[in-house]
DNA sequence: GACCATTTTACCGTTTGCGATAAAAAGCTT
DNA sequence: AAGCTTTTTATCGCAAACGGTAAAATGGTC
């Protein structure tokens, strides 16, 4: 299920990451002795080859000086309130 | 290593997915229903026993209709701009 | 071209998330 | 207390993250 949508996210967090990265001037190896995440291990993150836990992706955050918020997704666009708490699709489940 | 600190943010992300989802009024199983992590697994994971990754953080958000970088921080507190991407401490490994 | 740093990919072994199921525990209502 | 819903916990099995290592590929620079 919504496996599209899986890929898509680890895809831009992924470059998010990768971006960070760039802009500190880090290498894979830097970054993984930062984190103390394999540099295979990031390399496969930065491309969106492979899941991550959150706590990978706060240790990554945390040697990156970023916000973990800022790594999943675009903290501008995330513009959309939690104005209607209602309307869920609960299917046939009751 | 740093495990503390991992079990930290498991805490705190466990109880924001909680808070999110009573201020909705959903049950486990609906939360369930809704994101296709089981009921088991959120209890775990609200309880912060329990590491997920990132595609699962992102589908819980999704079913409570909340930003996923909500979930993983104070929105509001990370005041923390990115003022000095300097000074890491690399120690000797350069 | 050769040489170097960086990244990508593959393999293996260990750990762990996750679903499914079931049972136990905790809450709540009458 | 009894009965119901909700949550917690445990067990089993599978899939996947992760580290380590090494090889291959990419990308400069001379």
């Amino acid at each position: 299920m919504a496996k599209d949508q899986d890929i898509k996210q680890l895809t831009s967090v992924g470059s998010r990451i990768r971006k960070a990265r760039e802009d500190r001037g880090l290498t894979l190896h830097e970054l993984a002795r930062l984190s103390g995440i394999s540099a295979s291990a990031l390399s496969l993150i930065e491309t969106g080859k492979r899941d991550l836990r959150v706590t990978s992706l706060c240790r990554i955050a945390d040697a990156l000086r970023i916000a973990a918020g800022d790594l999943v997704e675009d903290r501008a666009a995330a513009a959309t309130p939690v104005s209607s708490p209602k309307g869920y699709d609960l299917g046939d489940y009751r």
